[in-house]
DNA sequence: TGGGTGACCATAG
DNA sequence: ACTATGGCCACCC
């Protein structure tokens, strides 16, 4: 069980976020709704998605691929630079994808706050 | 200052 | 099974 130190670097909500979907494993994924239980947020799934959309311009990398609905649906795929760059990046580590929907998403999903804590 | 808008989610009917 | 609704809150007019 590692530490989320809470440092000037990520004292902000979007810091946080993009730590964590850092820390989202190669071939696993995780939904918005459970990075945002995770700093603390419940509720505030939409946020995550907000940040995710600055992600791209963060100076250190974001894997944002990783990061789906709670439904293993790609629902940020129109925010990628080509339309199937999210399945693309995800096909490459091993999850398969058919319309728009992760197959055995139950299987590749990976909850932050079983393996981190605060 | 205030209202609209989300890469969302849980709940209710 | 499906739609509607309310909560959430940073951001941008």
């Amino acid at each position: 069980m590692k530490t989320i130190p809470l440092s000037e670097e990520n004292k902000d909500f979007f810091e946080q976020v993009f730590q964590v979907v850092r820390l989202i494993p190669k071939g696993k994924v995780t939904s918005y709704g459970a990075i945002a239980e995770y700093l603390g947020r419940k509720g505030s799934a939409r946020m995550v998605g907000w940040a995710m959309n600055a992600s791209h311009k963060q100076k250190e990398y974001v894997p944002a691929h990783r990061v789906v609905n709670r439904n293993g649906l790609l629902t940020g795929k129109h925010h990628f630079p080509s339309e199937n760059e999210m399945q693309l990046q995800l096909e490459k580590e091993g999850i398969q994808v058919k319309e728009d929907q992760i197959i055995n998403f139950k299987a590749h999903y990976w909850d932050p706050s079983t393996s981190f804590k605060l």
